[in-house]
DNA sequence: ATCGCAAAGTTGGGGCTCCAGCAGCCTTCG
DNA sequence: CGAAGGCTGCTGGAGCCCCAACTTTGCGAT
């Protein structure tokens, strides 16, 4: 459209368009680096990062020594591609993308596990944990309360430490390897109501996650966020 | 391990490996083009293109004039995640990989879009748009309901083109870059109490989500879950 | 103390070149 | 005649450079 455009995506939207409407059937070669400089009248840069791309988008194949050819069952790799690692306090993460200052408190105690979180961890519910409870504010008003329970043994220490579950868990040579979440909402606790600042009637949606190592529970927390509208943005890696 | 592996996945995996274990926080600025050059050794082509996969597999994000910055995971990601290709029921999804069969039944018509969707997807109240509701069961109960509203001219047209609003998007070579999502949790209407089996108090989580290709929206829906714990499940990447 | 502006730094597009390794193909030699 | 070896074209890694557009910062003037 934009005349302005890259003109590798010149390269990239012509192929695309070939291959998406079988002008280039599939396990067709696409014209090589040379082929396409001189077909296209553009540089080598642009010739060989139009084919990157395409192959990056799982449109067509590389074959070193051979060449370029079009996929037999195209496959939007790119989408599948998208990966994310877990950090700990993401919602408040998502909302300092939104260009808002995120604060936070937290208390930590040694506490009992009991039925629920001894339920969670595998453990025995007279085992006594590292239970934090935070607070996650933006421009001051809160936003998100977060409860978690941890083995003592690999507790954080130092406020450095609490940064990262993940750091912490690492330099104990624990490598966290899956997440599970369960999601509801449910009537907020007078307590959250109060630490949350919620008007009547609003709900709040709990987030009950648990880290695993393996077959390992290392970790597992209870977040709580206001039922009303929060937004979140997220974009595809280029 | 190889001593003769390509010099930009040295670069790539030792700033991988700061990010996981956290030694880059989530926001952290990686060091540019220039600095990685000195810091690793290496051509700036090298540099450059780990800083490109890096940003491909999602873990980094460019800004233009300012820098690479480790990218901030919001929580609520993990709902959707990238189960993106199937469409729109990324929650059935997860419900099929832990096991349960889910179908789904769909009716499409076209709509007035109406003040709040003409807003959503930028066109005019009086536009027609397809307007598609989806109804998802596992085991036969129902577990979500989804609208979705998009323009008439990229509409699927068959079961096949169905399966994937990306696939059918790509091919009109239309790339989704972003995806925005309100979550809210309100009190369930009549037809969603009724079309849920929902029992009395439960509220329902209020999805809205919109895709966009560059500043564009493409294709807006309405996602209704019931309130009652369900459950997200997935793992780190290798 | 604040505003405005210029300089410096950074990304992303693009160009050019060299080289290793692989795949065909063709030629040559036993 | 058939196998070995060489030639050519291709990909993917790597280096270096230039430039436009944008952000950040710091300085100087008001």
């Amino acid at each position: 459209m934009a005349t302005s455009d890259p003109v590798y995506l010149r390269v990239v939207e012509d192929i695309r368009r070939q291959i998406t409407d079988g002008t280039l059937p599939p396990g067709a070669p696409i014209p090589s680096r040379a082929q396409l400089t001189r077909k296209y009248q553009v540089g080598e840069t642009a010739a060989r990062h139009a084919l990157r791309v395409l192959a990056s988008e799982g449109l067509i194949i590389g074959r070193v020594g051979s060449g370029h050819y079009v996929r037999e069952r195209p496959v939007l790799t790119s989408l599948h591609r998208w990966r994310y690692l877990d950090h700990p306090a993401p919602i408040a993460a998502d909302l300092q993308s939104q260009g808002r200052r995120v604060t936070w408190e937290w208390h930590s105690e040694p506490a009992e596990a009991g039925p629920e979180i001894a339920r969670r961890l595998r453990v025995r519910e007279t085992t006594t944990l590292t239970k934090t409870h935070y607070v996650f504010r933006g421009d001051g008003r809160p936003l998100q309360l977060a409860t978690s329970y941890e083995p003592m043994d690999f507790a954080p220490h130092t406020e450095e430490e609490r940064r990262s579950l993940f750091a912490r868990l690492y330099a104990h040579g624990i490598k966290v390897t899956e997440v599970v979440e369960s999601v509801s909402t449910r009537v907020p606790r007078p307590a959250e109501s109060d630490a949350l600042d919620l008007s009547a009637g609003v709900h709040v949606l709990h987030v009950e996650r648990t880290h695993w190592a393996g077959d390992r529970p290392v970790e597992t927390s209870d977040i709580v966020i206001p039922g009303d509208r929060f937004r979140v943005t997220y974009s595809m890696p280029a």
